[in-house]
DNA sequence: ACATGATTGTGCATCGTTTCTCAAACTCGC
DNA sequence: GCGAGTTTGAGAAACGATGCACAATCATGT
């Protein structure tokens, strides 16, 4: 809390705790930041760096304890508790984010699905009733969802999200595919498959027959 | 291609080229890196420099072309061919991959499935019929995709990427919820929400009625 | 033709991130 | 209990990215 901790350190601790989560159903009970840094890629001292923001949690001559540090990367990033989604827009792509299975098993409940489109309001939807988009800032303010989902296309993204921010959201974690902005103290993630393939073929495009140095 | 560009730079290119389809739709002829950086939350100098490192595509007192530099961002991103994709693994969330709409009009193809259970091979899914896995290696050999999407379970993602590379595929859009390894050489981009949520919940966690500074 | 105003491209300073390094602390075997 | 071997935590150096600031250039209107 004293210290401003760099948005790239904490951008890597999902990573190090999903990593340990592995480890430890493994059986594991002591690691090394060098064991870790294989596993992932990247050197032991931006591990030991990262969490040195948080504390001291290895032992010299040893490691660090598999059980201890996963469960205080969960405390760090306040994984103890369950946290509330909205899904906005229950389209082909809405629906599949709806029937995702790997967002409850990590303590993320989506509580209702919203759509503008009167042809699918109060149709079933993976559990769920939707329910109309007009309603979405009421409900939002009413039921205090922290994070809100946008699966809706690229030309109402931005007002979604405005709603939901005006509703009380904290997070916004956007599936459409354009760039749109959120005020201060609002967190936004962008999830964007098109955008990463594009930068993919840069690479592509510049190693026509030039081989690894 | 003399110069070392920044992988960051490279990564803000698409988000660039998207919001520029996006005003050439409007019917915008002219804009500049001002106008850009409002649009993005980036400041204008860094649209500058990044296309510096490409060339020179502005008109000082005038600011950019629209036309032009959207098509100087194609050709940079290697965008004007299409590519090959193949998807491996077509559960749930392959299924999704599968029937979304929004790569093929970037130019992205999948051309063909994959699975290693015997009881969905054969069948059709998106238009596909299914193949086996065990043909994976020897079929991208022989197909010659450029880039594998891996969307199996967590525990199978190396070996199916190890299969994709060892096929010659230089490059990997993998769904896996888990940390995977590339040899030099091949690109890697991991779509994962469940990671971005869980650096969003860090920040709610601290944001504990302490407002925006 | 000239003055005014706008905007680029880029050198440079600043800021942020990563890696190196090593003293301190611990483990383990004998 | 001691010595050899590990491994952490953190200061400092090295590296990298961002933003400032301004000369150069261009558009526009008079």
């Amino acid at each position: 809390m004293p210290l401003e901790i760099p948005e790239v350190v904490i951008s890597r601790l999902p990573v190090y705790y999903r990593l340990l989560i592995r480890i430890q159903a493994e059986g594991r009970t002591v690691i090394s930041s060098q064991e870790l840094g294989d596993a992932l890629g990247v050197t032991p001292a931006q591990i030991r760096k990262d969490l040195s923001y948080f504390g001291r949690f290895g032992k010299q001559g040893r490691g660090y304890s598999v059980q201890r540090l996963t469960e205080e990367l969960r405390t760090i990033l306040g994984l103890e508790r369950r946290w509330k989604m909205v899904l906005v827009g229950v389209g082909r792509l809405g629906r599949a984010i709806a029937s995702y299975h790997g967002f409850e098993p990590q303590g993320f409940d989506v509580i209702a699905l919203y759509d503008a489109d009167q042809s699918v309001v109060g149709s079933e939807v993976s559990g769920h009733i939707v329910r109309d988009a007009a309603l979405l800032e009421s409900e939002v303010r009413a039921n205090t969802p922290e994070i809100g989902v946008v699966a809706v296309p690229a030309e109402y993204a931005q007002t979604v999200i405005d709603t939901l921010v005006r509703g009380g959201v904290k997070a916004i974690l956007s599936y459409a595919p354009r760039a749109v902005q959120v005020p201060r103290g609002v967190e936004l993630r962008q999830v964007d498959p098109v955008i990463s393939l594009q930068s993919i073929t840069y690479h592509l495009t510049q190693n026509i027959d030039s081989p690894p140095n």
